[in-house]
DNA sequence: GACGGTCGTGAAAGCGCTCTCACGACCGAT
DNA sequence: ATCGGTCGTGAGAGCGCTTTCACGACCGTC
């Protein structure tokens, strides 16, 4: 009776069994709640756990049981500022919540640049995680397909290029951006241009896509002139719109692919004078926080977020558990109107 | 030769030794870098290694070394909107980027709520990382204490309450917001406001400390009147102003204790007519990156949050290497003077 | 040519846990 | 009384790795 659990001398399954009088497979069967125990012995050994303040060492466990009971979430973005995206704050919070009362910890992995792709790619190699949920934006990232040849239970947060084969969940872009379009082909507008996304996301991609669609719907054909890229930021919508105004001092509306830069030409088409809706309609995408509180109110494309976090968590975790189907989800967007539009 | 890695069956150290015609133990030697090889048993293993795609298995490594070469990062607060805080961003990269060319891999914790909070203590304590950096907002956070009394290496990013024996680092909160309120005074101003953080926070605290001690060393009494308490969100900040305008129409100046606040209190000066700098002088917290696009852009009090990463690493490396010694810093601020006062 | 020293290597003992298997105790049915 | 069955339990075999220890081989030295 002398070391109380200094550092790195905690208390092992042999020192529980001897306290408690059994042997260690009936400690681990309390410990793993298994039913076959009588209440006796499990309460002697319950009490001798709590007296020895005894936690398990899931080294050992995990070395025979082969499993980890944690999943990452790795997010590979060079640029960090991705962090700041509320939309990472949404999933975080919803996938947390999903796990919360299952045994399966949470962990966040950064992969910016190369090396800390590798590193992140060696950790889940190892085998320190049970399954990844891999928000990758660039379409060019090549961590997908590394972890995807790793064997490892995998589910992708956005639609993949190359898109055989693995698990992935998002929403409807393109549909989403055809809807916003149509919504300001309905309101009268037939100059519409967009301030894209850039086209190496899967999401710029697809939001283009759906805007060109339903300008194609309605027997508009592409005008140059309309389109101009944006980077996702706000600095980066303002100045989109600036050259937009620039180029097609005519457009009587614009879709912008994402609710930042929708702020952001916001911003501009206040400065030039234009008035929103009147002489420019606007609508964004993302339904972010700041759509609302903007000047106009921002009408934009909500993605079921929650929903999605919970759709990827599902297959997830079936596949940790052994399913081998491998399946997509797109989830259906909702347009949400208010006064910019 | 069937099997090629299906899931869950991934090549051990026998299987390389065998390969390599050496033992098990020499394997071990080469992965591990141990100089005692001979060159030519060392290309074969390597050769081997390379063949099966060998990976060591974490669990069986740390299950004899006691080290897991990962250390995290939790981020406890109910708030998940904290992640958007460039501050947090920050910190991950530079501490990922610190940790870059080590063996250590860094996770990222989130604990909101109780219940998750228990699920992070309890995956400290399991042992699953070697080491801990905590950001704690609150001061009624009970899970500081719970980690440093799981003797698990620990820092604090932010002076706690009751820091006695608990090693952390922080930003001269006082001093930065003494020097910021003392630059009000040194520009004449002597009806210096305040909108405040939250007094549940150190940092808010702290900083509410400072700006008392720069109008008490100039001999002005405190003034109820010219306290205002934000939440750190730039809708609070917004609040805050309008707060003081009508408690103290006739401030001539505000120390405000975050610069997203300070944006809103821009705003709400703004639409109350009175120029800045001009009829009210207005200092930020952060030096965030709106310090800078404000209009006016804005004066405020920069934390030298890369060293202060750099310094948590250092500290917290140096713990898991066996050092006892407990030490804080706190990092001095710097005032970066712009338009705004 | 015998001697103490390196040096590279392999055998083997664990690390703390799970889980199969065998075993005794006890049940109700025959 | 005898038997198949269930039930709770413990002995023990690993899981894949590191690390100690002992052992030859080989060196230069006297």
């Amino acid at each position: 009776m002398t070391t109380l659990a200094g550092r790195g001398s905690s208390p092992t399954l042999d020192e529980v069994a001897q306290l408690a009088g059994v042997s260690r497979a009936t400690v681990s069967r309390v410990v793993n709640g298994s039913p076959k125990v009588r209440p006796e012995a499990r309460r002697a050994v319950e009490e001798a756990v709590a007296r020895l303040r005894y936690v398990p060492n899931p080294a050992a466990r995990s070395l025979v049981t082969r499993r980890t009971d944690t999943i990452a979430l790795v997010l590979s973005e060079s640029n960090t500022q991705v962090f700041s995206d509320p939309f990472f704050a949404r999933v975080v919070r919803e996938l947390s919540a999903a796990l919360a009362d299952t045994e399966m910890n949470l962990v966040l992995l950064a992969a910016r640049g190369e090396r800390e792709q590798e590193k992140v790619a060696r950790y889940v190699r190892q085998g320190h995680v049970d399954g990844v949920i891999l928000m990758s934006l660039h379409s060019q990232d090549t961590l997908p397909a590394v972890l995807a040849e790793a064997q490892v239970p995998l589910v992708l947060s956005g639609r993949p290029l190359d898109g055989r084969s693995v698990c992935y969940v998002d929403a409807d872009n393109a549909g989403g951006a055809r809807d916003a379009t149509e919504h300001l082909l309905a309101g009268g507008r037939r100059r519409i241009a967009t301030v894209s996304g850039p086209q190496d996301m899967i999401a710029g991609i697809d939001r283009h896509a759906g805007y060109r669609a339903a300008l194609e719907g309605a027997g508009i054909g592409p005008d140059p002139a309309l389109v101009a890229a944006g980077d996702f930021t706000e600095a980066g919508g303002a100045r989109a719109m600036a050259a937009l105004l620039e180029q097609a001092p005519d457009l009587d509306a614009v879709f912008v692919a994402s609710d930042a830069m929708a702020v952001g030409a916001l911003r501009t088409l206040r400065e030039a004078g234009r008035s929103v809706p009147g002489d420019v309609a606007v609508v964004g995408f993302d339904d972010a926080a700041a759509a609302a509180t903007s000047d106009p109110p921002l009408t934009t494309v909500a993605q079921p977020l929650d929903e999605m976090t919970r759709h990827m968590t599902d297959l997830l975790l079936r596949q940790v558990e052994g399913d081998e189907e491998v399946q997509a989800r797109v989830c259906p967007t909702r347009l949400v109107v208010r006064a910019s539009a």
